[in-house]
DNA sequence: GTGAGTAACTTGATAATCAAATAAACCGCG
DNA sequence: CGCGGTTTATTTGATTATCAAGTTACTCAC
């Protein structure tokens, strides 16, 4: 196996663990995977058009719509018209939804620094370099 | 933001840009995430229970079914009675199934390599060993 | 053999998703 | 101003994903 197919091997088998934690994570919590995934983009954001939502999920609006009603009936986000362009909606999270997002959000802490605890510090400082970069390449 | 937190928001995101991008390839195949997502488990196991590929996906086994059915239905999976278990199906890739495994496989090849060719030789084999390190720490 | 446990499937219900159609609002240009 | 093309969100119709709970067929220990 060549250098790179185990890096690749590597890579895929991390981000396979990720999204089995996040999974198992989110399966207790009574929220479903994209509405969480929902949660955590408005968390990063003061609010979102519902197109830019859309857009950063990887979703047509339409598929969005449901999902923000579902959340909405829930009292975990709001909607709130646009104040120069009648057409759009401004989504963002109510007091309850910053609740979970903190709450998932802080776990996200936990597992990281359990992870990272595994490594040396000059690791950790590498593993820093090396993710800002690729993120930078993608 | 402290070290931790900083590290933490880069793991995220490169999560998020992993996931995105595989969403984004997958779209573009006719088939759906988790028909995929089989296909990729069973590209690396000869053969799999249903039991055992549920549990690789965090799916119960009624989930599976139907998505065997269905790649079944396109001919891109095998169900193969298990010699000695009756109540035990073997699931396993046809090959077309192998096929397009192996091409959505040569993509992930491809994007690491893109990803990689932005390290340098030394951070690419530093890479390699924290996600060793990070991989058995889950 | 009988009974407890296990594997897969089925059923019924909810959620996710897209493409296409619709409705409302924006914007530029005459 | 007012029209036409564009953009934004929603709705609709259809397929897929998902789970919990129930069913069926099989295994294994006793």
């Amino acid at each position: 196996m060549s250098d790179l197919e185990s890096l690749s091997a590597l890579i895929i088998e991390f981000y396979e663990k990720l999204s089995s934690w996040e999974h198992a994570v989110v399966r207790g919590s009574s929220l479903t995977l994209p509405q969480m995934h929902t949660l955590e983009i408005l968390g990063q954001q003061p609010s979102l058009r519902m197109k830019e939502l859309a857009a950063k999920m990887g979703l047509t609006t339409g598929t969005l719509t449901v999902t923000v009603d579902r959340l909405e009936k829930r009292g975990l986000v709001s909607r709130v018209p646009h104040e120069t362009d009648r057409r759009s909606v401004l989504v963002a999270l109510t007091p309850k939804g910053q609740a979970i997002f903190e709450a998932h959000h802080a776990m996200h802490l936990r597992l990281t620094q359990e992870l990272c605890a595994s490594l040396s510090e000059e690791q950790a400082q590498s593993l820093r370099a090396i993710l800002r970069t690729m993120n930078q390449a993608f």
